[in-house]
DNA sequence: CTGTTAGCGCATTCAC
DNA sequence: GTGAATGCGCTAACAG
């Protein structure tokens, strides 16, 4: 892509890199002897083209590997597109509230595509709301959706739907078995677990016992994020051969007032607890417990850096924070939607993010480029 | 910027959202009376224009808020622009590797903007090899300079020069007083050492010593960035009151081969070493020299995502690596010089990067991601 | 000093 | 099925 013209000069290097100059549909017109109007046909897939031709300009749009530069595309770009995106539901400062800025974010990066979306949320927590939703949304007839699942079933449901009228889609966040997505960008659930694992080990007495907390869903169909993140727990220690006890915490979803009662209960059982794991973006209730009664000893990793989580970080309730950087899975999602439909762009389907691991001093400056980006 | 327009439906909310459209120059000129191209030169400060005209202009840009896309400015641009770089010699897989793939990216992202960039290297550890470059460079007569500094004398002389002839400069990596830069990038470095003593603390027991690693440089005016990485390392020790016993480890920068003989006498000298914190990029000679020995039970916290260390973490010999995003802040640096050179786009001056936790279960994720975005 | 206009790379429309 | 022409937001050269 670059030349560089470098010269060595006793103590140091010297170079001059000059770009050079993208080639553009004009090049590739000449190149291959039809007109830049014939290129742009077949580019975007729309026909009207004659083998002859379209054989001609696909050998030469191999060889110079043409990169359509989507900013000057999207002045000229005529066509409006509809998406439709499904979520669990956001709450402010929370985990969705993040993807939805992420989307939004790619959304201002090329705004001068004319885009709409409808975006419909239901109940994470809820299989039969997730039902009602998905059935709404299977109504619409987008150019393609970008969906939060939760459940497997309802998500198949829905994707094989979706499949039949050949819309695409992308999954955020949760990952979904014999589904067939254009892409899919979450976390590790799995290392995610695996290194919570090891990050509360390595923080607590040999001899001290974790407790674990993990939600339960209303008529699961096995949530599988959860699932795959105490599996990288459990990994984590059988490999290690961990000898610390640990122990279940209950949880309630639905009744989230019960859930101190049912911290008492669980510390007033076990005197041995060095640390506890939150295998949700729940954290914060478990810190609230500690810091209503000075608990500073309990060492606690959690997950998802929601504006509660932050505050328990800061008062330093909370140890390690893991980012799932949700706001750049909504983003990458968004935009490689839009590099799918403006040019059917090659996707890789399988896309894991970073995991950031979060820490009182860093948050500060981890929440201010987020804004910046 | 978007119009929200909201139904609650019993379960779920349902948004539409649709797009502003962005204010072009074309309305700005109609809104305050004067053509598109007296709008242009007013928002590139290109002169000949009235005061009253200007200030019609800019009344109306204030109050539409004008902000223009650099994307579309850049085809169209016929000036061009020269960027000398300065920074430390450039190793492959080393830290200033990565500062100059971010100000490539950059380049790339706007590369219809000729931009043609003269890059000078030093020695980062001999002043004498910065002050001849530093003398090389003050010859340029650029639009602009990007300067990783490393030494304070040095690098104030030549700022002074910049600032008489009025070009314009911007710091990655390090920070110097004294200097007038449009902005500079850099991690926070007190923080950094005082998470790197959080880190190693969190991980060695309470009567364990550490072990700390420095480098000295030739003909040093006080370089800053391991200075303050230490201020901080201190100051998490004082303040929390920890009783490890704390050991300098004697470090030759000039003679590289000597390392080894200088660890196997500190590690005889010293028989309760916990763990071992690096406070400059070299953590690997450390992380090597455990390898060799299979010295598993002293931990290590280190910094910069160097080829070496990466290594090292996926061995298991460094337990954290800080990353100080030196891709990011090269990326930045040029984006906000090209953003200032052709829009005089304001700028805050102090811009403080996140400080990245990596472990070997995350180093993966981190790198492929670096690559995507 | 100012308005007009050509042209940047691209998508699209419309004759042919 | 195809090329030429037009316009997107923007800059810059030019004519007044």
């Amino acid at each position: 892509m670059f030349l560089f013209y470098i010269y060595y000069n006793f103590t140091q290097y010297f170079y001059i890199n000059a770009m050079q100059k993208r080639v553009r549909i004009k090049d590739i017109s000449i190149l291959s002897g039809v007109s830049p109007g014939t290129v742009d046909r077949i580019i975007h897939n729309r026909g009207n083209v004659s083998l002859k031709s379209r054989e001609a300009v696909e050998k030469v749009l191999k060889e110079v590997g043409y990169r359509p530069n989507l900013h000057l595309s999207s002045i000229s770009l005529k066509r409006k597109y509809v998406i439709t995106i499904i979520t669990p539901q956001i709450a402010i400062g929370e985990y969705w509230e993040s993807i939805h800025k992420g989307i939004q974010r790619a959304l201002n990066e090329y705004e001068n595509i004319d885009i709409v979306c409808n975006t419909l949320t239901y109940n994470q927590y809820d299989v039969y709301s997730c039902n009602n939703t998905f059935e709404e949304a299977a109504k619409h007839q987008p150019d393609a959706y970008i969906i939060g699942p939760t459940f497997k079933k309802s998500t198949q449901h829905l994707t094989y739907e979706l499949d039949k009228k050949n819309i695409p889609y992308i999954f955020v966040d949760n990952i979904v078995d014999e589904t067939y997505p254009l892409a899919r960008f979450s976390a590790n659930q799995y290392i995610c677990g695996y290194l919570m694992c090891k990050l509360i080990h390595a923080i607590i007495p040999e001899d001290k016992a974790i407790g674990i907390l993990q939600a339960v869903r209303i008529g699961d169909e096995s949530a599988n994020t959860t699932i795959l993140r105490k599996k990288g727990f459990d990994d984590f220690y059988n490999e290690k051969k961990l000898k610390h006890n640990i122990y279940k915490i209950p949880f309630s979803v639905t009744n989230p007032t019960e859930n101190e009662n049912l911290l008492s209960y669980f510390f007033e059982e076990n005197h041995d607890i060095g640390g506890i794991v939150v295998l949700n973006s729940r954290g914060n209730i478990v810190a609230n417990y500690l810091a209503k009664r000075n608990m500073n000893t309990v060492k606690l990793v959690c997950i998802d850096v929601t504006d509660e989580n932050i505050c328990a970080l800061k008062n330093g309730y909370i140890d390690f924070l893991i980012c799932q950087k949700p706001e750049y899975q909504g983003y990458l999602a968004m935009k490689t939607m839009i590099g799918h439909l403006i040019f059917q762009q090659p996707i890789n389907v399988e896309h894991f993010l970073p995991l950031d691991i979060i820490t009182k001093e860093t948050v500060d400056l981890y929440k201010e480029f987020n804004d910046v980006t």
